[in-house]
DNA sequence: CCAAAAGTGTTATGACTACACCCATGA
DNA sequence: TCATGGGTGTAGTCATAACACTTTTGG
């Protein structure tokens, strides 16, 4: 990794997760302390690591979400997003990245998954610092990403435990797209398409009318204009 | 190259080409001889190689293009597909490849590029072979992606050249989706985008009444649903 | 009874679909 | 004058967008 661009005989393979989840309105990016001098000295960046020879791109990202983010990956939904292939993105040396976009609800969490630490920690998406290599970018195109998939997939149920209220779904979407939804033509429209369906129970201890709980008809991620 | 995946310390990347143009109502992908026994003995598989450490992986596409292809990479549209990273995609070692769809109008095409030889060739992207390596599923993949972008996006304007009748590009589009489309509508819809105008000249020299000739307003490929 | 969020229906507008005939040209 | 593909309009249907009030609960 000590070579430079003119005597290196291969690039190298990585992996970048772009972890979000939302919570309180805002769309959080999980972030980790970089800090590699003299080129990122303490600067954070999106979890990475490399492609060992012996896995799949997707193993490798199951595998960092536990390493780099710190997250239990059995509960993260990940998809790949784009390669980034910049000859420059690495000032040590040629690694091409191949980027995923992951979600996890905040509920999912563990405590300390929840819980910020020195080294790794969730960030706003819109607020974040300077970061590492290409990540600002990345970040970008995840976030835009993640915008169109939230409108024409159902991929917004990978940001909810199995199940909520249609007004918990709803503000997530419309945290993501940063506009605001209208809650009939919200619900109308999930219920003709049938991508949820109500559920018997309700979410009691509020100190207003309980919401009735929905789940998603299925797990898979389906192509259609949702919102 | 020898290395067997046990003892191989790096992964290779290579960037592959399906490059595809339309003609005749037919939608060509480009092939090539891999021919590298014992494993694909004379068995042909999309175009492409290894992305050197000194380029980004567009750069690797363009000269592949050239290279790998046969074919003017100046005339050719690109954008990247998916990264496919397969442990066994490659029985010879190692080898992630980012995969890319690249059209090119066959009228834009020199007589040489148009026609076949030995090792080269455009093959009925329906009707391929069994192809080398993960191929297979990199076509498919590619022609599910552009099927998406031809209703989505103004990405037929890649597989016409400056000037085109509307009939002539409704055929396009009808060939890459497989289904009729209806005249009428196509006009209507794409003209009242504005993504094409009308031109003043025609298509004459033809047994019957001439065809207007149409231009995209713009060289950017926007998104929208188009058909 | 007050505060807070849940839940629900209608109407107007615009987009999409389906559909059939006349036109301009070359042979 | 015939064959060939070019070119055009309308009406019905469906999806989308805009909009406000009543309900249920806890405190």
């Amino acid at each position: 990794m000590k070579n430079t661009k003119d005597n290196i005989k291969f690039s190298i393979i990585a992996a970048d997760v772009v972890l979000f989840t939302v919570r309180d309105n805002t769309l959080f990016v999980r972030l980790s302390k970089v800090d590699r001098p003299p080129h990122f000295p303490g600067i954070p960046g999106i979890p990475g690591g490399l492609i060992s020879p012996t896995e799949t791109a997707e193993e490798a990202v199951e595998r960092l979400i536990s390493e780099k983010a710190g997250i239990d990956s059995s509960k993260v939904y990940y998809e790949q997003l784009y390669t980034f292939s910049g000859v420059n993105r690495d000032p040590r040396g040629r690694v091409v990245s191949v980027a995923y976009i992951a979600l996890i609800p905040w509920e999912a969490l563990s405590r300390n998954e929840q819980t910020d630490t020195k080294n790794l920690w969730w960030e706003s998406a819109h607020k974040t610092p300077k970061l590492a290599y290409d990540h600002d970018s990345v970040l970008s195109v995840a976030i835009k990403r993640l915008r169109f998939q939230i409108v024409h997939t159902t991929i917004s149920s990978k940001l909810v435990t199995k199940e909520f209220t249609l007004t918990h779904l709803e503000k997530i979407c419309e945290t993501i797209l940063a506009k605001q939804i209208d809650k009939r033509n919200f619900r109308k429209k999930l219920l003709s398409l049938k991508v949820v369906k109500k559920q018997d129970r309700q979410l009691r201890g509020v100190k207003h009318r309980p919401a009735n709980l929905y789940s998603f008809t299925s797990s898979k991620i389906k192509d259609l204009t949702v919102i």
